[in-house]
DNA sequence: CACCTGATGTGAGAAAAATAACATTTGTGC
DNA sequence: GCACAAATGTTATTTTTCTCACATCAGGTG
């Protein structure tokens, strides 16, 4: 990639920092070149920009990217996930206020709950609260803090004791390793003092995971498995579970 | 429109919760109609869904609506908002701590931001963290609380506590009225504590607002104009201030 | 300067999407 | 069951977007 593109995708990705799309005649006016090069931009893998019927958007935004792929769908991980979370919603009830955990693991749960009455969603993580906002009825409580790019989510000196100062009916936990004896861990350290005081003060741990997860240990643990009181997995991790005996009966198939 | 198109759209809707886009095609076959059905679902002015391109996408987010639009649009508001944002952020300097105020008037200052160095960003509102969350090189600081949909904001307990333990070299306001005697009001009482923790303890308070905001009140009354240091507007709002003998020296035209 | 190379522009044709017109189905009241 | 209206499906047509091949331009090198 040139070094003319590079600036042209540069500030395209200016004009586009506040979300939205920008028409490709458009840009290519902005830019000063013609449609077809700014095609020739995009169309390099690495692009930050891709083009959606005639329209300039960020790659990286979630409003664009496709979430289904019906036909085509080498997209295994995310209909697996779609399964798990429809198995976790099973849990919520009415009035119930969740404690929804970081990833990307979790947030296909978080349509299944547009039916329920009267939630409150804790969370962290800046993606997850993207989704719960476009939904009028669920009552949102962002925990603040420094933003972490890696993992999407808020780094606050005192998350730990607004969970413990919040009534959470039911935590729902993601993980980024599931190991049979060591338990629960995730990539980052600052993920460990919420999950923990979410396990700590909810009345019923429910935990999320895909077997890509499962027999991993990552840097940064935050419980064992029998913190879990309802385990939702599949596949391997599944198998994994139902032979070890202290969790085994909190194992759920999707 | 009618009650099944209703429920069609209710359920791509759901699809559609975490953010993404659903090609037609797919979104036919998962409601089970044909392709030209859901057109006629969406293309009714009120309906949640737009088409971009092949592809269904939610429409209600703000940020959806293209930015530029160079030719056609009417679309003066957001050019405006884009040139009093491009005069504002000339104030930002290397290494600033910056408090940003929610609304949309200041998303567009986030994007002139990227060339800055070593700033961080304190926000309550949760598109402009959005905004600011896909560059790297800024540090975001989001206050959190209970979220309020209808700003797009959170209201935090101790939201103001949070910025006066900060140091914060400028305040970049917004206002949904600004009047010559009345002073700077908008809609919701809890963006209050925020606005005034702000004024209070930032070094510089740059107030920005376009003309259409010039000698109107809103229920909420937060600040005075002199609390401004610094005025950024144009058009009848220009005028009006510089009429206005004690922050005349502020008024800084775009 | 002739020559090369990479970037960009142009226009034709292919593919996809949007629209419109008309056919068919579904549902409702009588 | 019939008549009617609304909703949906089907097909054809138009419009837009995408792709490809080739022309042009700018910058460097011997």
């Amino acid at each position: 990639m040139n070094q003319r593109s590079i600036q042209r995708q540069e500030r395209l990705l200016q004009a586009l920092a506040g979300g939205g799309s920008l028409r490709l005649a458009d840009a290519a006016i902005l830019c000063g070149v013609s449609e077809m090069t700014l095609r020739r931009d995009v169309s390099t893998k690495d692009s930050p920009l891709m083009l959606m019927g005639g329209h300039l958007v960020r790659r990286d935004d979630p409003h664009f990217t496709p979430v289904y792929d019906l036909e085509t769908q080498q997209d295994r991980g995310a209909d697996i996930k779609a399964r798990l979370c429809r198995r976790a919603s099973g849990y919520v009830e009415d009035g119930d206020t969740l404690f929804i955990d970081c990833g990307t693991t979790l947030v296909p749960m978080i349509a299944e709950l547009a039916s329920r009455r009267d939630l409150t969603v804790v969370t962290y993580a800046l993606n997850v609260a993207n989704a719960v906002s476009h939904f009028d009825g669920i009552r949102l409580i962002l925990l603040g803090g420094v933003y972490q790019g890696v993992s999407q989510s808020f780094d606050g000196e005192d998350i730990a004791r607004q969970v413990r100062g919040l009534g959470i009916n039911r935590a729902f936990l993601s993980a980024a390793g599931v190991h049979a004896a060591r338990g629960l861990s995730c990539f980052h350290f600052h993920e460990v003092a919420p999950k923990q005081a979410a396990i700590e003060t909810a009345a019923q741990r429910i935990l999320v995971f895909d077997d890509s997860k499962w027999g991993v240990l990552r840097p940064a643990f935050f419980g064992a498995l029998i913190d879990a009181d309802v385990i939702i997995t599949h596949g391997e991790g599944a198998a994994g579970l139902s032979r070890t005996p202290e969790v085994a009966s909190r194992l759920v198939h999707p």
